[in-house]
DNA sequence: TGAATATATGAGCGAGTGTTCATATATTGG
DNA sequence: CCAATATATGAACACTCGCTCATATATTCA
């Protein structure tokens, strides 16, 4: 830290909060997840879809590895949900914001 | 690639729809600024405020060059502005979106 | 049962990122 | 003009992250 931290007005300052840091990590644990491309295609296919591995990664023309991976790292962050049928485990989004969030961002970047 | 791409039923995924790769890159470039945990309590002090480099350093109890670094990055990404006045440089949020997407985030986040 | 299919996962590599440190630039006041 | 203050910025380093590759596990079917 520096040492020379001078004419700080305080009474401009002094109200203004900042989030806990427990909900400043857990938000930006949340948007990373929106921050990778690959993440971002999966969340999408997932929209109104169930889907699994495999139809996954012939959507998005990527490994089984790689949608796998992710979908784990997804899940880790509660934000898709999985279902074993036979052989095959199908995903899906388990919370609603995930569109929100989507479409928020999605008027910010459309915007002029 | 794998080789054994099989069983694809393209009735169920013929229809998904990825949005543009462009669009898609820009959304990780947005969420990416939000993954930060220094940013986000750098765009939180914005939210009602004009404040310059050594308020935040101040608020955040960090470095003047680690907050005027990121203040850079989120001047690229066009999510704050800034005003010079005399030597201090006054930044405030560029869009009303940021506190849109925090918002969003805070609701998944605080949910259970 | 054994081969094929579907998914998961650990290791490792290369790329990207946030901070610190040193230094540069700009503005003000004495 | 010079010292002090405010901010900016490049380099370097440690750390993180996403992918690939190899391999493991699970399930189905012939």
């Amino acid at each position: 830290m520096e040492k020379h931290i001078h004419n700080i007005n305080n009474d401009k300052i002094k109200d203004i909060e900042i989030n806990d840091e427990e909900i400043i990590m857990d938000l930006s644990v949340l948007f990373k997840m929106f921050s990778d491309p690959t993440r971002l295609k999966i969340m999408q296919t997932l929209l109104n879809n169930e889907l699994n591995v495999c139809e996954i990664s012939y959507l998005l023309n990527m490994t089984h590895s790689a949608i796998s991976h992710q979908l784990a790292t997804l899940k880790l962050a509660r934000l898709v949900k999985s279902k074993k049928v036979g052989k095959e485990v199908y995903y899906s989004l388990s919370d609603s914001h995930v569109k929100e969030i989507i479409e928020v961002g999605k008027e910010h970047v459309l915007e002029e």
